[in-house]
DNA sequence: GTTGACCTTAGAGTTGTCTCTAAGCTTATA
DNA sequence: TATAAGCTTAGAGACAACTCTAAGGTCAAC
């Protein structure tokens, strides 16, 4: 049986991250000592590690949260849930990166048209473009 | 001289993200009517839309703070200070994308090895990649 | 002269994920 | 036995960018 600080070094999280997520229902020690200690089994140290493999993907909590309850009765549950909260993830992540290509191509045009010398700002490109709402003179930002 | 809602419909925000931004400086009423409600200038209109243009971009209200001090006071300050916060947030972005391609790269193989059905999760290849510390068969994630 | 839309303020709540603090008990080491 | 490291709890604080509430004043229309 592991302490938490033990299982804290063996998976990579704090002690104070692993009582966050025991809060939160991620993580659980299955016994405690005498003296209140939490003491973790090899089963939580599996599912901690659960967590955090899960975690270091990108799933939130409450997708955690979702994963171990199936995990947990896996006969009572389908694939189908599993793969659900794996695509809405995806989904997720596809519409970010697609927000934040935007961006990405803005400001790439931006520093394209600005030398961004040393001299000072008073015909920044830039500034210009924010000032008149955006890169309006080909294909619209916003 | 625009009242506060006159002015949430013409840029595009709500009355209350006006007051919020004023509160953190990034827009000003430069008068007040006798009996104390905001009044807009063509100014201050103006600046408002560079608020909105440079949040649509995807700049923090930090940086626009920062922007605006510039645009204020053109002369006093370089076009090389406009391009360092271009450039720091492209940065920001280009960070935040490489995260979630690998998060992409996960998920979608994640699916790809699991076919979803609709019978029950006990050999689910999902919940069995989370229990074995990632996709450890080739190239690892994390 | 009343209704209803709009304005004011200070301040609290939201979301997600921690991160830290205070005050006090326990355990291991010197 | 003294000290330090580690553990406990409840609860506050941090971050960004809003979002909303309460309690009340103002204004235009009918």
């Amino acid at each position: 049986m592991l302490k938490i600080s033990e299982l804290a070094g063996r998976i990579g999280l704090s002690a104070h991250t692993i009582r966050f997520y025991e809060k939160h229902g991620l993580i659980e020690a299955s016994e405690r000592s005498e003296s209140g200690y939490r003491l973790y089994s090899a089963a939580d140290v599996n599912r901690a590690e659960f967590v955090k493999t899960a975690r270091n993907i990108g799933f939130s909590l409450e997708d955690i949260a979702q994963l171990l309850s199936i995990r947990l009765d896996r006969s009572s549950h389908s694939c189908q849930e599993v793969t659900d909260i794996t695509r809405n993830k995806l989904h997720e992540v596809n519409r970010k990166m697609a927000e934040l290509e935007a961006m990405q191509k803005v400001l790439s045009r931006l520093l394209d048209n600005c030398d961004g010398g040393l001299e000072n700002a008073t015909h920044c490109s830039i500034l210009e473009v924010l000032d008149n709402g955006g890169l309006a003179t080909t294909g619209r930002v916003n």
